[in-house]
DNA sequence: GGTCGCATAAGACTATAGTCGTATATAGTG
DNA sequence: CACTATATACGACTATAGTCTTATGCGACC
């Protein structure tokens, strides 16, 4: 029997892919999330062999969410749902080890298929972008540091990104500034940096959202 | 009777240009230019009436190159010629007013029925991006401010770009760090923000490249 | 030839960033 | 339980960023 997860904060999404699924893939036992601590809830408890995840999901913020997941539970196979057509942003998905990405303009039947073909092993994009193979090594690397800071520190980075001063940052996370320089500093041992604009940079080019709290 | 004028670093290339266009549009008047401060030159001096211009050219720093020229030359038609396929970066470019986008790849026919098409009046872009027609009205707004920038202003604002701390920058320019800051305000003043985080994003987003020397 | 505007240059000063040391709480480990 | 590691938190200190003011050179324009 093969589980799979579905993480989406649209209920309305969550049933069309249930729908999608359920017609083509009737064997499968569907459970469901709609923001990511209650998906890393169910995987923790439950054995789910595949993962559906929305990028634009509550808690989730983007590329990081992704990240986060394949952090916690390296060998769960992920395909990433997201409206998203951009060819750089689905690149930067499958550097970070999502064995799909399938668009929400995808046919049911499509889905379904692509479903089928992630649970075999293979990995599934969409037929215009099948040339995305060159995984860019450096990206990765990044990727990894990324996923590798705390909540708090993820926290302050996505505020960094925003141009927002430590005071800001402070007020917002209701610390002291002391504390956001801490952080500051500690971001910039993880990603091998010394000063803010270039941690500004690389959250930029992780696509990274800003906490949605 | 037409001039054209080329503007690439590689002369190989500007030959292939005028082989593929002097075969097809043999009454066209053909110029050239190796680097931007040439190009601006000839532009000055003569009557052109369409450039194609090379992104990755000495001194052109990529977009601001083009930035540069359609400050100068509003009234001029301009095409790129690149080897970059990503449509992120096509899209600026034609935010930021090129009439055309021909990627190296192009043959020669369609070199010059491209150019035929905008010396016509047309918009050309390579097939497979037609559909690009979303200009995006807030980068424009951001490219206009950026080409409004000095060229030492510039030239800060990529180091900046790169992490470069003020003191680095001014030993990379050869000016004192205070002049350095001085820049620094002024570049905050017309891109309408106040921190040099929010710099680095900007630029960064405008694809732009250290100066080349 | 003055003078106006502006890019460049730089010193003095204030605000913010970033480092260091320290403390507490919590989770895991022998 | 004691020991270790780590996230969080903050104050004090130093380095850097950013503001304000002034000065000079240069081209445009009466």
């Amino acid at each position: 029997m093969i589980t799979l997860l579905i993480a989406d904060d649209h209920p309305l999404y969550r049933d069309a892919l249930k729908g999608a699924l359920s017609l083509s893939l009737p064997e499968l036992t569907l459970r469901e999330a709609g923001d990511l601590s209650s998906t890393v809830d169910i995987l923790n408890t439950e054995d789910v062999d595949l993962l559906l995840l929305d990028l634009h999901m509550p808690g989730s913020n983007d590329l990081f969410g992704l990240l986060h997941i394949r952090k916690l539970f390296p060998d769960l196979p992920v395909a990433v749902v997201s409206g998203t057509e951009d060819s750089t942003i689905i690149s930067k998905i499958v550097s970070v080890g999502a064995l799909g990405f399938i668009p929400k303009t995808t046919s049911a039947t499509d889905i379904a298929e692509a479903v089928q073909a992630i649970l075999d092993g293979d990995v599934w994009l969409p037929e215009n972008l099948a040339d995305i193979d060159d995984v860019d090594e450096e990206f990765s690397v990044l990727a990894d540091n990324v996923a590798s800071l705390t909540p708090s520190q993820y926290k302050v980075l996505c505020y960094m990104r925003d141009g927002l001063l430590n005071k800001q940052i402070g007020y917002n996370l209701d610390i002291a500034e002391a504390t956001v320089k801490a952080h500051v500093t500690a971001i910039f041992k993880k990603l091998g940096i010394n000063n803010r604009t270039q941690a500004v940079l690389i959250a930029s080019q992780l696509e990274l959202e800003p906490p949605s709290q």
